[in-house]
DNA sequence: TTATTATTACTAACGGTGTTAACCCAAAAG
DNA sequence: CTTTTGGGTTAACACCGTTAGTAATAATAA
């Protein structure tokens, strides 16, 4: 049942958003009345939120799929980027949900250790390319932050449409050269 | 009336986020009934957007500041970024109606110059800095959304307060750090 | 078998939301 | 004096999140 809620709070989210969300349309989908959300649910807010858990948990697998498959640190820096970067587009949804501005369900003390899945992993490979250079902690995590920036920011970009890139191929080869520039310059 | 219903609309932005304005809390606060404020607005969500449109005015108005203070491109980037930190931080109400994910105000062919406001004026002066060394127009335009990714992704990760570096003085040396970066690897 | 409890689901309501149709009334225009 | 206009209201519609109260059914205890 629990599990059956979210998948359709989930469906209805890629359909149509999750601003247009509304317990009534899970009730009616699942084919139950209102109250039964409420035996499985604190309140609206806490699907949401489990639904940005889910998100965290998919990214994570994948992020970890990458370590199993990429020894070298560079490589594996790379493939993080790459699989960060199909997860936003491939589930905008789940995106806006971990990671957008003033979620009703980001509540940033409950969920640091998923919310920080990515930049741990991303913060583990950065530290393998760093370790033979010279490198001080604080130099490391500024590092650390300026690859998720760099990121995150043109995922929010081209999401928002304001890139005047339309291609999103185009928008993927800034992605890369951003990586390679700040490879570069580790 | 019109900016009466505007300002009053900022204000209770600005006091309990922009999820829980409401109709009719703006037509108490303006002590009129509610019909009178589909008089000046489609709906609420032209309120929110014109919102939105003020901040990215205000915000340009800082930046052509910036723009008249410093002739430098260099000086003058860092200005622009330094002013849109501040922009952020000290408005996260209206950072978060301009630039959120997913918000309900963000049409995103209407208000293009004005979305591009902020991209024009560091493009501008990423433009001056690198017309000596050899740039391709292409080269050119990923750096200045690779420039603008990581500013915003720095603001939204801690807007977000995701990151992990609680100091606001530290993650403003995050920032510094990454333009000084980006501008020595111009 | 009967009585009691627990489970599971429901209806119906409360207060709030965006939005709009219908109306009211005072002031200006004919 | 009547009519039109414009600014303002009330009241409603359809939805929303949330919850109290209830009916029915299944499981357990007597």
């Amino acid at each position: 049942m629990r599990t059956n809620i979210l998948a359709v709070a989930l469906q209805l989210v890629k359909e149509e958003g999750w601003q247009s969300l509304s317990i009534r349309k899970i009730a009616d989908a699942i084919e139950y009345s209102v109250p039964v959300i409420y035996d499985h649910f604190e309140n609206k807010e806490a699907i949401l939120f489990e639904l940005s858990m889910d998100g965290f948990r998919l990214l994570d697998r994948l992020l970890e799929k990458d370590k199993r498959k990429y020894a070298d640190p560079e490589e594996r820096l790379r493939a993080h980027a790459e699989t960060y970067w199909n997860f936003a587009f491939k589930n905008p949804e789940y995106y806006q949900l971990m990671y957008g501005l003033g979620m009703p369900c980001s509540s940033p003390g409950k969920a640091k250790p998923e919310f920080n899945s990515f930049r741990d992993h991303i913060g583990e490979a950065i530290e393998g390319i760093v370790t033979d250079k010279k490198s001080s902690d604080e130099e490391t995590c500024f590092k650390i932050h300026a690859f998720w920036s760099v990121l995150h920011g043109l995922i929010s970009i081209v999401m928002m449409r304001c890139s005047d890139i339309d291609d999103s191929q185009m928008n993927k080869k800034v992605m890369d050269d951003s990586v390679n520039a700040f490879i570069k310059n580790l």
